[in-house]
DNA sequence: CCATCATATAAATAATGGTTTATATAAATT
DNA sequence: AATTTATATAAACCATTATTTATATGATGG
């Protein structure tokens, strides 16, 4: 996988959010469902995709499924984006991002 | 601007193409048509993006325009995350990303 | 086994955004 | 001033991808 295909598994909101939560720890789909607002299928939807990009891997667990962030690397690394864009100070007003 | 922006404005093939050239240094909107092999009004078109999101920034010369990564924290987040995503083994198999 | 809860899948729709094509502006050179 | 070179802009087109809606699968408890 190179630089690209990774930031782009990363750079949509909803996977954002679902890979925010997962920092904090492993989740099944309801919970990241109740804890991003957002709809069931739309969150089955992209686990799937970030699966398919070992970027989460999941575990059964009875009727549910857990999802977890797959290596600590990747775990760093998206808590270093998320810090490094907190700190780089960008002209960014709104209306272009 | 948050993580998300920030990751959307280089997870363009070209924008992160033109990215690379300018970690070398300050280039051209010609010395970057040439080097990543783009039409001109498609990177220029790009290059207001990113200028817009303060990603770079310009400088006329003449009938030039000098565009350069706009700090060096950026510049260095850049770096880390081509390095990292070159560490990270995912078990990304092609047709997924 | 039937009902229910949790998750996944598929199809349809909607939205976004990259690329191309054509043209405009602006500086420099003659 | 006219031509050339460098860059920018705008509109049209095309492609990708996120979201919604509806339905299916699969496990558990009664």
């Amino acid at each position: 996988m190179n630089g690209i295909a990774l930031l782009k598994c990363i750079c949509d909101e909803t996977r954002f959010e679902i890979l925010t939560v997962l920092q904090g720890g492993e989740s099944s789909v309801g919970g990241l469902v109740s804890k991003t607002g957002k709809d069931q299928p739309l969150v089955s939807h992209h686990l799937k995709t970030l699966r398919k990009c070992g970027i989460v891997r999941s575990r059964d667990e009875g009727k549910r499924v857990m999802y977890e962030i797959s290596s600590p690397q990747l775990s760093a690394l998206i808590a270093d984006i998320t810090d490094a864009s907190k700190r780089i100070p960008v002209l960014c007003d709104g209306e272009c991002c």
